[in-house]
Formats: C-alpha cells, structure tokens, sequence
DNA sequence: GAGTGGTCTAGACCACAAT
DNA sequence: TTGTGGTCTAGACCACTCC
C-alpha cells in the first residue's frame, strides 16, 4: 500500500502545508519561533519523511519558513516584499544611499472617514481614522511627503508614536503582518501646498505613488506619498 | 547506496535543472516545446524518478515550465513578468480594457551607437544598433511613445518586421527569451516633440518608463516609454 | 493500452548544530 | 552524541491524455 490515506482530500503534503500556515496565520507561532520539527510531523500526521520534507520545503520557497541545518526549522521573519516598489522604508533607501535622513511631522491627528476615504477603507462614512503627514528629507533636501490615513482597528496605538524616529510604515509593519498592497503610480503637478513643503515650482511633475496596504484582513492605511520629479525617480529589476 | 554520485558537485536535482534550464536559455527548447519526459531524465542522469520530479517540479513552480498530467512537460510561454511594471504589452493592455489599439511606426531604422547609448547596450561606440519609434493609441487618443533601440545580435531581423501587426516587445519576446529587465520611472515634462506626439501641452507631467532588457545574455533593448500623466498610471498588487 | 505526471513510502547516508 | 535538515533510492498506485 502507499498513498491515499484521506480519499476524496487534498494530498498529505498540502494538508500539512495548510496546518503550518494555519498556526502561522492564527499567531500560535509567531516570526522567529522554532516550529515542529519534520519528525515531529512525521508522528503527527502518520506520513512519510519525504511527505513532511516537501511540504517544509515548499513554505521554505514560499518564504513562509527558513530553516537550518543541524538547527530547525523557523517562522521566517515577514519580508517587505518583491521585485520593485518594495515597501521599504524611505529611511533606509536614503541612509543606503549614505545619505542622511529626517523627518518633519506636520500632523498627527484623529479624524472620521470622509466619503472620499471610506471606501478606501471599506469602512462607513464617519467611521474613525487617524491621519499623519510626514515631509521626509534627504541631507536637508525634502523627498517625500507622506500623507497617510490609518485605520485604527489595526494600529491603535498609532497616535502616541513618534514618527520622528521611526517611520508609519516601519511601525505599521511591526504592528500587524503586512498582507499585500495596492499602489498606483502617476505624475502629476503639485498642489500649492505640495509644492511649497517639497520647495519646489508649481510647474515641475511629481512622481506620485498612492498605495494602500493590507494587514490582519482589513485594510490596514492608505498613504499618498509625493516625489519632486527632478530629485527622485523609481528604479529596480525584473 | 544512495546518493553522492558526483561528489564536490551540486546535488543532482540541481544539476538536473540547470541542465534543463540550459537547454531552455540557449533556445534548444523553445517556448510550447515538449521537453524529455521524467523516465528519460531519470535515464540519462542515472537518478531515481523522486530526484527528476524535484527537479522539474521546482522548474514548474518557477514558471520555466508547464506540465499536464498524462501529456508532458513543455516549456512555458514567456509570462510577462511579475508583480508591478509588468512586462506585458501595451497592445494586450489597452485590448484588455475593451479599448481599439492602434499603433503608428514613425521610424525604424540603422544606426549606430553614440556614446550616450554606447554604455548602456555595453557595446562599443559605433556598434550598429537599430531603432523605432511607435506611437501607441487607445481609442484613437495616443497613450504612449515608444522610442527603441535593439541590439542587432539578439534580433537581426528587427527592421523586417510589420511593427503596426506586432508591437516590438512581443517580437523580441518571441525572438529572444527574456531574462530580466532593469527599469526607471520618472516624472517628467515632455519634450516639444514628445508634447506634440501625444497631443499634450508642453506643461503636462509625464510618466516615463525607461527599461533595458536582457535576452541570451547579452543586453537585448533599451526602451523609453513616454505616458501622458493625465491618461495613464502604473498599477499593481504586491 | 501505453505513456505521462502526481503522489507516497520506508528506508538510507550525509552535513551540520547544539550540548 | 543526539537531533536537525538535505538529499537520494527503488519501488508503488493513481489519474490523466493520447492514440
């Protein structure tokens, strides 16, 4: 005999898989704990070695696990994901560039949804959400303005931190596991207000990035963040 | 016994997909291609049928390949890349949107390599190179410029193909396998040509995509796409 | 029916980490 | 030394496709 324990079920090494994520996603196990090792799982679900070992494998690839030889395997710390448009922290591009970095906090208040935001949230009009609006500087030069609305289901805490030494995104990362983004990318001529914080000309295009991202199931903060077309561009590889 | 058949070497998996990715690379099997079944790879490398399945599985996975249970295992047609700035094209976008496209070439043609140019494609200056410019239209509204420049080696017959019938990165696709591409997003205002093209005022933003490709190893296409900042943005998911 | 991939087993030897 | 993961074997049964 071989296989086919559960007819009519999902193979061995998903269902495994699925317990794994499971325990992950329920925040039993939390980034950096030891996980069960693939003896353990051998025993507990009354599988093959190989069988436990391809599922591990898999989530391994997934970036979901990392494992260590002789050690054990781990839940990996979440990643600011792909490719390009990661969602880094502006801080560390500059400060990788060597260059230094500050941040100046216009405002950090509590607000209501506006029918213009709700359904950025797919929350009801009225519903409340914090709002903050940092201008980042690279060696004194403004960068970035970031303004962003945060929903407050998953950050509450937001408004008593200090945006000065870390940045929304930096601490919305470490409060709840980012699931996902949302972005768009366009160019657009600054407002007034844009253009006197990022002291430029009204006539010069901004690189403008609008992104909303997801945590714990629910949009977790939409931000708008804005680019003076002259100092700053996007950049990767595919 | 069991493994450690080539000792100091990779693992045979390993070898195993390096191999099949060579073949692939070097255009022995191109894309749609029936590629030597599992019972062939397990003779020719002397492993177990496990050890061949890892191997193609993980190619599988990776997007190199595609496999159907009872047919084969074939070589994917090239997905035109990953999570935001897709490689995708601009005709299959615009179609996409239930939107007309329509395509005019405005040059295409022999040169050589200035010294701009030069660095980029890693060529010698003087290095013939071909070039083309295409404005792309949705709905009759033009949408997009798309000024080109290619490497002869990669794709000798560029300048014999009916670029309205095929935009020139589906060519290349076809042609060359892609295996990467390095891209810059800026914000820009348009020079008077690229105002006049799109039929924009010459203080209207644009969003500017310039992206080099590579295929055979070699840097296959520089490209600098011009988007009027009114009519188009980038979007994604990550 | 012959061939393909999808999955699984019950062992094995190895390199490495922790102790 | 014990336990971990990394890799591999030589079989097996199954579902599926193609002819």
């Amino acid at each position: 005999m071989d296989d086919a324990t559960a007819p009519g079920s999902l193979p061995a090494f998903q269902r495994i898989k699925e317990f794994l994520l499971a325990e992950i996603q329920q925040g039993r196990w939390k980034p950096g704990d030891l996980i069960l090792s693939e003896s353990a799982l051998v025993k507990q679900f009354g599988v093959s070695r190989m069988t436990v070992n391809r599922a591990v494998n898999e989530l391994t690839k997934e970036q979901v696990l990392t494992r260590r030889q002789g050690a054990g395997t781990y839940v990996a710390t979440p990643k600011y994901q792909a490719t390009l448009l990661e969602i880094k922290s502006i801080a560390d591009e500059i400060r990788a560039r060597g260059h230094q970095h500050r941040s100046q906090l216009l405002d950090l208040s509590h607000t209501t949804a506006s029918s213009h935001l709700a359904p950025q949230f797919e929350l009801a009009v009225g519903s409340a959400l914090f709002h903050s609006l940092i201008v980042h500087f690279e060696n004194d030069v403004p960068i970035q303005i970031e303004d962003r609305w945060v929903n407050p289901a998953v950050a509450p805490d937001y408004l008593t931190q200090d945006f000065t030494q870390q940045t929304p995104n930096e601490y919305l990362m470490q409060v709840a596991p980012l699931q996902g983004a949302n972005y768009r990318i366009e160019a657009l001529l600054p407002t007034r207000e844009v253009a006197q914080l990022l002291n430029i000309d009204g006539r010069e295009p901004c690189l403008v990035l609008q992104r909303q991202t997801l945590a714990l199931g629910q949009i977790a903060s939409v931000a708008t963040m804005w680019h003076p077309g002259q100092r700053y561009q996007f950049a990767g590889k595919v």
